[in-house]
DNA sequence: GCTTGAACCTCTAGTTACTTGAGGAGGTAC
DNA sequence: GTACCTCCTCAAGTAACTAGAGGTTCAAGC
């Protein structure tokens, strides 16, 4: 199963091939052998490595943190346990990513919820909600507070 | 309190000052005003559309999205429901983004426990955990299944 | 052997939303 | 007057690719 050009590369690891070229030209591969035409051709250890690369993009690891695994996954010397806490990190931001996530959703459904509640159309220069935005730090209420009156064109 | 310079918008309004000249420069803010020397000055208006750019920003728009909304705050013929329909728009896309990012958390979480679960170091090219993310689609197991057995040379 | 068309090559530029840095000018306090 | 801060413009850098131009290689069919 050896001898794979760009294009089966790509396609066994779901990939698109500028990026396998992106990536051996930022030494996340390693320079490709090539045929006699100048065509890379890759090995099943090309696959591994493509593959696991992708896996750790998808779990939203950096570039420069899929490079320190990769290295750490090839040198005999370094220990597993460095993977496991560089995980545990990341976590720790997926995490916090997620908090901020869910604390925006909140605002804008509470957004839409107001504009439902307190506007039927009108302009948008003269929308309380919108003007609320241009407004230091207002919380954006946390709905059916019934806090403000509608817009004076709008209802 | 007119009159301001780059420093005191950005103070007021919690932007670097190269941010708000880009602003400047994409077209986002209209063209300051400057003084005799060449700098530039800024009124209370700016200040309310700035904080209101950066709102949006916060929520997670795009300078696109602002820019539309910013047109629609001004022009008296356009109905602030728009704006409605581009934040339901955009939540619609904030949950996704949260449902992803809620999945990859519990991969993650299921990653750092099953190391350390099955490994206790050892090196890297020979830990199963490692190795598995180069195999094609391999679920990280939900927690404590006791699938694998531990790295060779963990544990 | 020739043609055709897909797949490949390199190189450059574009994307988003800024940030950073160089090198110089304006403004203000002492 | 001089020190120092803030400001100016312009260019380049950041992440992680994507897209396009213009040319080459390869495999299949005739």
């Amino acid at each position: 199963m050896d001898g794979l050009k760009i294009g089966a590369l790509a396609k066994r690891t779901g990939t698109n091939a500028p990026t396998i070229r992106y990536y051996e030209e930022i030494g996340l591969l390693r320079s490709a052998d090539r045929q006699a035409g100048g065509q890379r051709v890759y090995s099943d250890a090309d696959v591994k490595r493509l593959t696991f690369i992708r896996r750790c993009r998808e779990f939203g690891f950096s570039i420069e943190q899929v490079r320190s695994l990769v290295e750490l996954m090839q040198d005999p010397t370094q220990s597993c346990v460095h993977a496991r806490d560089l995980a545990q990190e990341h976590l720790i931001a997926v995490r916090a990513k997620l908090a901020e996530l869910k604390a925006l959703e909140r605002s804008i459904a509470a957004f839409v919820a107001s504009c439902d509640a307190s506007c039927a159309g009108g302009p948008g220069p003269e929308c309380v909600i919108l003007d609320d935005l241009s407004k230091r730090r207002v919380e954006v209420p946390s709905t059916s507070k019934g806090r403000r009156s509608p817009c004076g064109t709008c209802s």
